[in-house]
Order: C-alpha cells, then structure tokens, then sequence
DNA sequence: GAGTTTGAAACT
DNA sequence: CAGTTTCAAACTC
C-alpha cells in the first residue's frame, strides 16, 4: 500500500544515483551514513542507541530522504544523526564516506539492490574503511556521543523549543556541547520532520524494507518491534508526551535483549557479561535515585537490567530513572509470564540482606529474582532469591569479571557440600533448584548442568517422596490470612514457614531454625519448643506481651554475634510491604537464608525449570545492601492497595515429608470476589511450581 | 580455621 | 510413624 509520501520519497533507481550523487548534499550525507552504520555494527550500543537516536539530521531534503528511504532507515533514524553530523565534519571523513561511496557504486550493489543497497553497499564499503576512524571518532567525541544517545524525544523536544519558543538559552543549553550553530538546529528540525514521515511509511509498507541488507539484519530482525516502538514514538511525539514515549522507546529496546534470550542462551551470557557491566556502571551512577527500579529489577531475571543499564549509560537523568522504573515493572511482568520465578526457599533470600555494607549496586538486580510461586492448590507464594546468572549451558560470563570474583570472594558462599553430591536437599544448590556453580566448595559435586540427567532423576525421586520437597518454604499471605496463624504472629510480610519448624534448643532465636532464618514468625505448623522467635511465636504470645524475652534476646544475639542478622530482622520488619507491580505478590522475608553470595546456576532443563537466574554473582552483596535500602527507603504506606488487600487464600496441600510435620492449612477464605479474580489472573500467570522433570 | 551445635533431611 | 543417622549450615572458640 503506498502513500503518496512512499512515492515521493522512495524511489532510489540506479539511474537516478548519478545525480544524486553529484548533489552536494548527497555527498554530505553519504559521508555521514556509512559511520554510523559502521560503528552501530560495531558496538554493543547497537540497540541502546536505537532508542536513543536523535532526530537524524541526515534529511535536509526530500531527495535525501529518499535515498534513504529502506530499511535501513531504521537504523538511521536511531542512529544519531547528530553525532554523525558533527562527527562527519571532518573533512577527512567526508572524503573517506566519498570515496567509499563511490567503491560501493562500483561494486555494482546498486545493481543488485537498487532499493535497498544504494543504502548499504556505501554503508558496507564505508565502514570497512572507515572504522577505525570511526572508533577514533567515538573516542574523540565521547560527550557527543552521550548527547547523543538521548532518545529522539529529547531532541525533538529540543527543536521544538527552538523553534517555537526561540529561547536563546535553551539553544544555548543545547547546542553548546557540541558548538553548533542555530542553522543547524532548524535543519535537524526539518529533517526529523522529514524522518517522521519516513517513518509512517516505513511502517506501511515494511515488506519493502526486507531487501536483504546483509549486516543490517540484526536490525532488521526487530524492524518490527522496532515498528511498533517506533509508532509510540511517533504518536508521542505528536502528543508532546516526551516522557511516555521515551518510556515507550526504551521498552522496546529492553525488549530486545529478551526476545533474544528466549531464543539463544548464549546470548544471555554475552549480555550479561557486557550489558552488565555497563549496566553496573550506569546503575551506580544513579543508584540513589533509581533504587526502586533497582530492587525490582533486581527481583526479575535480568536481562532488562542489561538493557536498563545501556539506556542509562547514556542518560543519566532523573527522567531515566523514571522510565527505569516504568521499564523495570513492565520487563518485570513480562518475565514472570514467560518465566515464572522459582523458589528459593529459604536459601536465596539471604544473600540480599548480606553484604549490606557494600554501596548498592545494579548487579543486584542481576542477582534478585522474584516471582510467585503457586503451591499445589493454588496458593500463591511469593518468593525472593538472590540467584547467580548462568542457566544451564551459560558460561556465567558474570563471574568472571574481576569485580564479581571479588565480591564473591569476599562475600558469596555457596554450597559446601561433601558428602550429598549436591544431590540431596542438603544441599541448599539443589534444594533451591539451582546448579552448583564454581563458587560453590562442594566436594563431588553432581549438581552441575554436565550432569543434567542424574540431577533430574534425583529431583524427581525426592518429589516423589514429598512433592513439596522444591517448593518454597516460606509462605507469603495476606493479613487476613494471617489470622489463621495466630493474630499475635504479626510476622514480617505476614509469611510463614509453610511446614514449620522443630527447634527444640535453639528457642527459634538462630538461624537454625529456618522460621528465624527466614524471618518470618513460627506458626502453629512448628513444632518447636520454647519457642522465642522474635518475628512472631507459636504459641501466639505477643512480642511486646510481658515476655520480651525473645526479642531481646533475639536482637541481642543478631548484634553480638552477626550485625547481618539484627540487618536481617530489620529488614523482615520493615520490608514486609515492598510495594511491587500489581501482578507480583508481596515478597516474603525469607531473606536470611542460607547463601551469603549470589546463587549458583538455576537447574533449568528443558523442562523449564526455573528460574531464569541470571545474574551476576559477585553482585549479592551489593544486592543485599540495596535490597535493604530500597526496601527500608519504601513506605509501607506506599504498598499498593491491591496488594496490601489482595487476597490469596492459603490452601496447603500436604503432603507432609516423612516426618510429617504438620502444615495447617488455613481455612481462610476470600471474602472479595475482586480479590479471587486478583489471585486467578496471578495464578494464570505463573506455571505450577518448577519441576526438573518436563511436564 | 577447626571443632561443636543444631535441626532438617534422609534413612531404617 | 517414630526413631536414628546423615548432613551441612550455623555457631563457638
């Protein structure tokens, strides 16, 4: 379907090339595209710089635009123009894009795709030549280059200003980093008008932008999403809603990474290693004011962490942490429906409060997971875990920058298994359903991806003598819930061990006891004696009743002994109201488990195991201590009341391990019909709990 | 870091 | 199901 637009513009016939070539401003331009193309190809920004392309200033005519009307006008509208403009000045360069331009018409890629290829075969030609002056340029002009990475929303906004306000200050603001003149604003001005309009008929009629442009594939692949993204843009645009479509843009962008996750490991553990790092970089720069984003970010699989940390490479602005925090929740619940998070038990929490002293950090949120787990009948429970990145078959790319090693070092411990192979639920690897990893000190290991099959049969056998063996042990409920666990055990998050425990020296005031450890309160399902746990005791003795003995004792025992633990209780205290996106529960606070360090690969098999656990290791301290303060930094006020009041009934389905112990399954029921209609949409979403074996 | 304590998991 | 053993983390020195 053709626009009148599309006819105006699109045409690039060989013949025509000859003219276009002799224009000036075809000399101009072709100087300008193949660097950017070159470097896009180049550099990991290749997509991050899609959503931050400027206003291309590559279009000062309808003849430009023209030719470069393809698909590559996709990548040239993200790429910015601006930089290339300015970069391209050089006259140096503008002879090199010449003469490569000219190499390209020789080599008869023209011929072959009229089209599209004018386009790429100087992009090709160009960038073979130009690239390591490209790179020099990249160097040279590294404050450009952040300019420039600003979504086009910004720059269009820019212009507007320009334009329709004339304010000199703001033309001063803008163009002083790169000591342009005004001439050249309004110029940017028309052309992204001009780009505009190619981009309404590059989404008519994508088809014609298929001419097969080689390297430019990888762009192509996510034309179409690219689209999509690129129509929010526009329509924003028109809306002057700079800030939604920026949001709308960077989406998209982080979108990318998962697709290609989903589709390719490895490429999880190229991004992981690369994004993370800059994302790590990007996120300590604004780790104050995005710690929201952080920790919820954190709580999910990652891989839009790496792309969070790309945009924010380039914009550090309070505006990027804004649509952090949009992306962060939106990428969030993207993943829980494709990837459900997988239980930690108690073992995955803790390394989110350990480490706290350790200056927050975006690996956090490579290490977080969290995600609802539903328990046999439905009950959802959520989980928390630090878990360390590499799936099965990853190269946990993330424990190998120095930096994690250090922190892993430092602050991680995994398992130390000698005598269970890592095959036993000993074994807090295996039991959280995560792979021993190289941190880990386990002697005889069999708890690794190589041994896949084993692992499985394993699981499988230890399911099948209590099926609730994988399932997490903290169970997350509502207030109303809670009651049916004594309306004295005001625990954090309202959570409770789900089978309870059997402390009988311990007074439930350690870490031996997985109530306490969890921080969360016994419950009538333990069996412990004199019980004192201070997060809420059996016996449903208030805390501040005229025993407060537990507590203290508690607390003086967390100080003496370990300050993480008092960090620990704390935070159970406090943190039981984390405000999370509406279709995430509550976590619970089971985070004083017993990993001290990012979490050893997931168990994921072809049977979808799990979890995506993706991150970086070294980061869980870090993770711990931003956990903490994001969390502490959150008002239990601004828990979302459609989580303070969801409803979720806890129906335990026992089947109690051979010691039977007990679970009492509450008999709390929904009130709300809203809140059943909550919890439906909350269990459609999240897989049945995750088992090593195929469904 | 070695040894002890503890309680969950596994076994009988 | 109860008792015992094994195990690894937590804890102590």
């Amino acid at each position: 379907m053709d626009t009148p637009h599309k006819t105006q513009i699109t045409p690039t016939p060989t013949s025509s090339l000859s003219k276009f070539e002799d224009s000036p401003v075809f000399k101009y331009i072709d100087s300008l595209s193949p660097i950017e193309q070159a470097k896009s190809s180049q550099t990991d920004n290749a997509f991050n710089s899609l959503a931050f392309l400027s206003p291309s200033s590559l279009f000062p005519s309808p003849q430009i635009n023209c030719h470069r009307e393809s698909r590559f006008s996709v990548k040239r509208h993200h790429f910015s123009a601006d930089l290339n403009t300015r970069v391209l000045q050089s006259s140096n360069e503008s002879n090199a894009s010449q003469e490569a331009s000219k190499a390209a018409g020789q080599s008869g890629l023209y011929d072959e795709h009229p089209g599209c290829l004018s386009n790429d075969g100087s992009s090709k030609g160009i960038s073979s030549d130009l690239f390591d002056k490209q790179s020099d340029l990249a160097v040279e002009l590294p404050g450009t280059s952040k300019y420039d990475c600003r979504s086009p929303d910004d720059n269009l906004e820019a212009c507007d200003a320009l334009l329709k306000k004339t304010s000199l200050e703001v033309v001063e603001q803008e163009r002083s980093p790169f000591q342009r003149s005004r001439d050249e604003w309004k110029e940017r001005q028309r052309s992204f008008e001009n780009e505009r309009d190619l981009r309404k008929i590059r989404r008519i009629k994508p088809s014609e932008e298929a001419a097969g442009c080689g390297w430019v594939a990888v762009v192509s692949d996510v034309a179409d999403m690219l689209t999509v993204n690129t129509s929010i843009i526009h329509e924003n645009s028109d809306g002057q809603d700079q800030r939604t479509v920026d949001s709308g843009t960077t989406s998209f962008i982080s979108n990318i990474p998962e697709f290609s996750l989903d589709n390719a490991n490895n490429l999880e553990n190229a991004e992981s290693g690369d994004h993370q790092g800059s994302c790590k970089q990007n996120e300590l720069g604004d780790s104050v004011t995005d710690q929201t984003s952080c920790i919820l970010s954190t709580c999910l699989p990652d891989k839009p962490v790496v792309t969070d940390s790309s945009l924010k490479k380039d914009d550090k602005g309070e505006k990027c942490s804004q649509l952090s925090r949009q992306r962060s929740i939106r990428r969030r619940c993207l993943v829980f429906e494709k990837s459900p998070g997988f239980g930690l038990h108690l073992n995955s929490l803790p390394n989110i409060l350990k480490g706290g002293q350790n200056p927050p950090n975006k690996s956090i949120l490579s290490s977080m997971k969290m995600g609802e787990v539903p328990s046999d009948n439905g009950t959802v429970v959520i989980e928390s875990s630090c878990e360390a990145p590499a799936s099965i078959g990853g190269t946990d790319a993330d424990h190998n920058t120095p930096e994690k090693k250090r922190h892993e070092s430092a602050s991680c411990k995994r398992c130390n298994c000698k005598r269970s192979k890592c095959l036993k639920l000993y074994c807090d690897c295996f039991a959280a359903g995560l792979y021993c990893i190289e941190p880990c000190s386990c002697l005889d290991c069999f708890n690794k991806p190589i041994h896949e099959k084993m692992v499985l049969e394993t699981r499988k056998q230890i399911e099948s003598r209590n099926p609730q063996a994988f399932a997490p042990k903290v169970i997350r409920s509502t207030d109303s819930v809670l009651d049916t666990w004594g309306e004295n055990n005001k625990t954090p998050a309202s959570a409770r061990h789900k089978r309870g425990c059997n402390c009988r020296k311990s007074s439930c005031l350690k870490k031996y006891c997985e109530c306490f450890q969890a921080g969360v309160g016994c419950s009538p399902s333990c069996r412990c004696e004199g019980c004192k746990n201070s997060f809420g005791r059996k016996d449903g003795c208030d805390e501040s009743g005229s025993d407060g003995e537990g507590l203290e004792a508690c607390e003086k025992n967390a100080s003496d002994k370990n300050s993480h633990d008092i960090v620990t209780h704390k935070n159970a205290e406090e943190h039981r109201d984390l405000p999370v996106p509406s279709n995430i529960s509550r976590l619970p606070l089971a985070y004083s488990g017993k990993f001290t360090g990012s979490f050893p690969h997931s168990i994921r098999s072809s049977s979808q195991l799990c979890n995506t656990p993706e991150h970086g290791s070294s980061e869980s301290s870090l993770c711990q201590s931003k956990f903490n303060s994001n969390l502490q930094a959150i008002p239990e006020d601004e828990t979302p009341k459609v989580l303070k009041h969801k409803c979720l009934p806890l129906i335990l389905k026992t089947n109690s391990p051979p010691n039977s112990k007990r679970v009492s399954p509450p008999h709390h029921e929904c009130s709300s019909s809203t809140a059943q209609r909550s919890r439906k949409l909350i269990l459609k979403s999240i897989p049945s709990f995750p088992s090593f074996c195929p469904p």
